[in-house]
DNA sequence: CACATAATGTTATGCGCATAACTAATCCGT
DNA sequence: ACGGATTAGTTATGCGCATAACATTATGTG
């Protein structure tokens, strides 16, 4: 590949990435969401309580931020941390009330920034997009070793 | 659009970030530099001697930001920062010889990255890429007002 | 020309996310 | 059952990027 694509193909994700989260942060300010806690909301309603462990997982964010991030929104009194009864490492995060109402509007704000983002495009490439976008990012990712998660292959646990 | 499609798309931008961000930062940090520092570079040996204002609109950031990297970069020996003749605010930043030479390296990593990137995708999904991606992100760009803009004539495809 | 307005850049501050170093709890092989 | 390795979480620190407030120079009207 020559420099000119590789650059177009680099520098495109990077501006995509700064305007597609300044855009996020102007959307999710009203209801006094700082970008990346919209993630964290949407991840509890998905999976319901949730150790702060797989919440960096499933965020793909290490655990000082899941620290930070979990600690303000509980300040904020959009979700509750307790210790686990049997783990007395681990920390339980959930949802309050007030946590789940906020998250019903971030699933608006969500749709809205979504059908913002893919306008113009043909149905067909929004339907691919997803896929695609998966590709580029388990194909630089080091965390979880570039492995495909699609075969849902899982060691199964030696007991 | 449902809100799964909506949340895959916004967290594929999101997940994408993150791990390109921190692919490029592992690659880059061998040549003593940080993610970002490395897009002021390139801009700088494609338009020669640039203003800091034309360096942040080229770059897709804000004025403080450019101070920041053309101040550390400037520490590393890498640029070189004149005020401008013709205008008494300005601030005229080029490449220093050490800065070149870094740019070469640079260039070479950026291929590299591009290209593990779009690895296993068809090769006219990655033609198509850099448009796709530039659309997605002037569809969430506020700050160049929304739409074209750039050369001032419409991205591409006379039909 | 004078003066309001715009444009360039800087400092101060804040947020998200990262790594490094640390504590505390759990697991596991001998 | 003991003691090393692994795992959960926190604190400290640093970088990139953003906004707000500010100083300085250019510009374009009356």
């Amino acid at each position: 590949m020559d420099f000119e694509r590789a650059d177009a193909i680099n520098q495109a994700i990077r501006l995509l990435s700064l305007r597609h989260r300044a855009r996020a942060a102007g959307l999710l300010a009203p209801l006094g969401l700082h970008p990346g806690q919209e993630a964290l909301l949407l991840e509890l309603d998905r999976s319901g309580p949730t150790i702060q462990a797989q919440l960096g997982d499933a965020l793909g964010c290490e655990p000082p931020s899941v620290t930070l991030m979990t600690r303000k929104l509980e300040a904020s009194g959009h979700i509750r941390r307790t210790q686990a009864a049997s783990d007395k490492r681990a920390t339980v995060v959930e949802l309050t009330e007030r946590g789940e109402a906020l998250t019903k509007q971030v699933k608006k704000v969500w749709r809205a920034l979504a059908e913002e983002t893919v306008a113009g495009l043909p149905a067909e490439t929004v339907a691919e997009l997803p896929n695609v976008l998966n590709t580029l990012t388990s194909n630089v990712d080091t965390r979880r070793s570039g492995a495909r998660a699609a075969t849902g292959k899982v060691d199964k646990a030696p007991r």
